[in-house]
DNA sequence: CATGAATGAGCGTTCATTCAT
DNA sequence: TATGAATGAACGCTCATTCAT
């Protein structure tokens, strides 16, 4: 995690300083003094200070991305593959508290700045949820009926709420295969004890 | 929604500048504006900006676990009383988008000041998740190896990342119905096709 | 001092409020609460806060030029006068340490802002010991030489310094008549052992 | 007094602007602008604007207490002492006509804030009178039985009255060497034409 | 006369950004 | 490239003053 160079150490100190402090509560001379380098020095690597959190943002949900299809690409079972992919997700954000916590604050609070979230790393992160449906629901062991997109949502909000623990006041005390297990348990049989005869 | 007393025209403002620019990009001046009133006139009846916030969402939260409550008190069967708890939830949201986004902001953003949750009107209400799944495991028709608290936690989550939408600048085209039903059955019975059959 | 009327309840009020936190740092609030009425009435009084102070301070600073006069009037020997004049002075400060606060703010801060203190009672005041001076000259009992501009204004400047550490933390454990009987040793007979000798 | 680097340019600006408006009145925008410097780097000297005036006080009266103690430390006589160190007061007074209104502000409204004044440049000031005093009183010269803690006082706030006219509206028409005699005269020999022979 | 809720101008302070070195 | 001192726009908050009741 050693940073070689200056952007990737300003990224990495950015990374921290933000999920601290928060983006707005968190003061470019934080991120220098984290960083080990001057205020300066920031704006020769970034335009500014949102700036710094998209690249951020986008470098490091690139990496998740990056990983998590690495880790998909061979594996074909879709249900397989929605396990890959939730105990990754709870591994990556574990690993980096910070980055699950700039996750939340770039998702939230600064998209009210830049609007379009088509063409980022979220969304193509997100996008691997609904292709993962997709294909289950083209191989017919997902439920054809669910709407790919609210479903790729909904699981990403359950992952994502569940993962916010960790960063809060009270630790967790759950492992990381306890809840991957209890989600996947959830989303992929239900909650229901006799799920197949509530549906007649 | 026309606020007779200053207070409550003041938290109805707060909510519509919260919301449409988030609490650090808002100004003590957008919503005194927006209220119709003196920018002093605001500290007649918060102590600070922060205070505020955390009005608009307590009351408004509080409004909402009033309202859940009150529906649910009259149902006994755990599954109705998802159903209702879900579409009272996405109904409550999409009327006031802007509470919707303040509870983004509130719960992600600011929870780096106030740490301590354990005793809010949020707690009450993810609470009442939790309630319904250990009341639908005492009568046995939720699975008794769930954990309620991690059950409520990813609930909450896919409610609350899918009504994000609906203040993203891209409109969804479901109806609050559409998106219940796909919920509790995501949730309910889970998205595999045969659930029963993959967990033998 | 029990006041009867508004106009003297306020007055007596702001004496209390501006001695203790000073005039800048004082709230008309503060004094109308101190006053018991309300914000507003002290403007059917007075037209702004400072016109308080100038209130207390004439009005003051009035009833001690009054009474000193009196008391005066029945001497004639000036030097008796000049000790009158002290024990008065000092009394009158010891009695109502507020007022002693206020003189001293009302002389070196907010001067500022009224220039002309040639027609105002603070000039009485001081003036009562230019006129002892005088007298004493003419009487032949006081040094001819000595200038009475400036040995009125030494006079009150070491009578006022001396009065400023009853208010300050730690107290003076001199009483009145030992304060006065310094004050009086010193600028009567001066603090040489043997002063006829050094003025051959 | 040209000042070569920021810390003593904004010093010396504050000097001139608490002098002219007083603290309250003046704002940190008129010392930045008397200081050709912005606002903000104010804040890279100072903490705040009470922090300015403390050291503006500090700064200035040890300046004055240094030089005083060297021009003491030559002479030996008590009465040549307090000669000088009244000379010397004056001088740096009528120099410094700023100054003395600094001192005047910080002496009585702002001591509101800071409580504990014992450990400070202001006591030195005054404790080298009283160290004067008690010199005479030893070598005899003085009276024994004068207070040095009240005569410090006194003597003080007659050279700090005397010297407030000179910032006043009415320029004073005495020099300064008039009005040490004057002080020196009254102090060391009282106003008594024949002082001998009033205390029998 | 009396009230006190409402007003809004004003200011201390912060901090993202710049630029001379 | 790198620095960090300097900048100055921006904003939360206060409080003297007003005025409808």
């Amino acid at each position: 995690m050693k940073a070689e160079n200056k952007h990737s150490k300003i990224i990495s100190a950015a990374t921290k300083v933000f999920a601290k402090k928060g983006f707005f509560t968190a003061r470019i001379s934080d991120i220098a003094k984290e960083a080990k380098v001057a205020d300066g020095t920031i704006y020769l690597y970034f335009n500014n200070k949102y700036d710094i959190l998209l690249s951020v943002f986008e470098e490091e949900v690139g990496k998740i991305v990056e990983k998590t299809d690495k880790l998909l690409s061979s594996e074909e079972d879709p249900k397989k593959m929605l396990e890959i992919f939730t105990i990754q997700h709870l591994m990556a954000m574990k690993k980096n508290k910070n980055l699950a916590e700039v996750i939340q604050i770039e998702l939230r609070q600064t998209n009210k700045v830049i609007k379009d979230y088509r063409n980022n790393k979220f969304s193509e992160y997100t996008g691997i949820i609904a292709n993962i449906i997709k294909k289950g629901q083209e191989t017919g062991i997902y439920k054809a009926d669910i709407k790919a997109d609210i479903a790729k949502r909904a699981y990403f909000g359950a992952l994502d709420e569940v993962s916010r623990v960790w960063n809060a006041s009270l630790e967790t005390h759950y492992t990381v295969e306890e809840i991957a297990d209890q989600l996947l348990t959830m989303f992929l049989t239900g909650i229901l004890h006799k799920p197949a005869e509530n549906t007649p």
